[in-house]
DNA sequence: GACCAGGCACATC
DNA sequence: GATGTGCATGGT
């Protein structure tokens, strides 16, 4: 654990926070839909997702044991705007039979699991990587985690802050390593920096003379 | 019409 | 262990 590091990460969340202001992730009611979402936007513009999710509202499908009751094939077509909906579907099913086989169907009881044991769990189900896990943790359960996503990793490479191979766990590390393990920072930070990708981080963009993270970064 | 979006599993070398 | 590929829609 290095101060500078430490000093730098919260000098980067004050600025985006001040640019930025709150950002009220995660967008979704209840913890079901906040895992549905995490799951749906893989790879997903968000607003695609919110279209499946407005589908599977209008079918009352935002629960696991109804979820638990609808055919594949079905799920599948109510999710179809939101992208690799058959795969999606089924991972869907896989998360809603893990929540009953491990939980009686109980996201109450979910939500007393430890942290690194739900997370080795939760990443146990077929299609949750670390990035859906660490959401779901972090958005459906309030659990002090940090989420990495592709925008943190862009936003970290074209910043001098770390230095050498930027894969997730070491990533995450850096974050973790330097922060109080704060649900509502992590909650915000992670949200902040997204927020900072959609608008300065893309791709193919380099960080643009607006950028707030321009005059200590490149 | 190309590119992109809040990944992941699986095949192949 | 690293790298490549399939999965798919809708907005810019």
């Amino acid at each position: 654990m290095t101060a500078s590091v430490a000093r730098e990460l919260r000098n980067i969340y004050r600025k985006l926070y001040c640019r930025f202001g709150p950002q009220h992730w995660w967008p979704g009611r209840t913890r079901f839909e906040i895992i549905v979402g995490a799951i749906l936007t893989q790879n997903t513009n968000w607003t695609n997702v919110e279209k499946a999710i407005r589908n599977l509202r209008q079918a009352r499908l935002l629960n696991p044991r109804r979820m638990q009751g609808i055919s594949l094939k079905k799920l599948a077509s109510l999710i179809r705007p939101s992208g690799y909906y058959n795969i999606k579907a089924r991972r869907l099913k896989n998360f809603v039979a893990f929540i009953f086989r491990e939980y009686d169907g109980s996201l109450a009881r979910m939500a007393r699991e430890p942290l690194e044991i739900l997370r080795e769990k939760i990443l146990s189900v077929s299609g949750i990587g670390p990035e859906t896990a660490d959401s779901i943790l972090l958005y459906a359960f309030d659990k002090p985690i940090f989420v990495i996503d592709a925008y943190t990793q862009r936003i970290v490479a074209r910043h001098p802050l770390v230095k050498g191979p930027l894969d997730y766990d070491r990533l995450q590390g850096v974050f973790m390593n330097h922060l109080p393990h704060d649900p509502k920072l992590f909650n915000e930070y992670h949200a902040l920096l997204v927020r900072l990708g959609k608008e300065f981080c893309r791709k193919t963009r380099l960080l643009c003379d607006a950028c707030p993270l321009r005059e200590d970064g490149k």
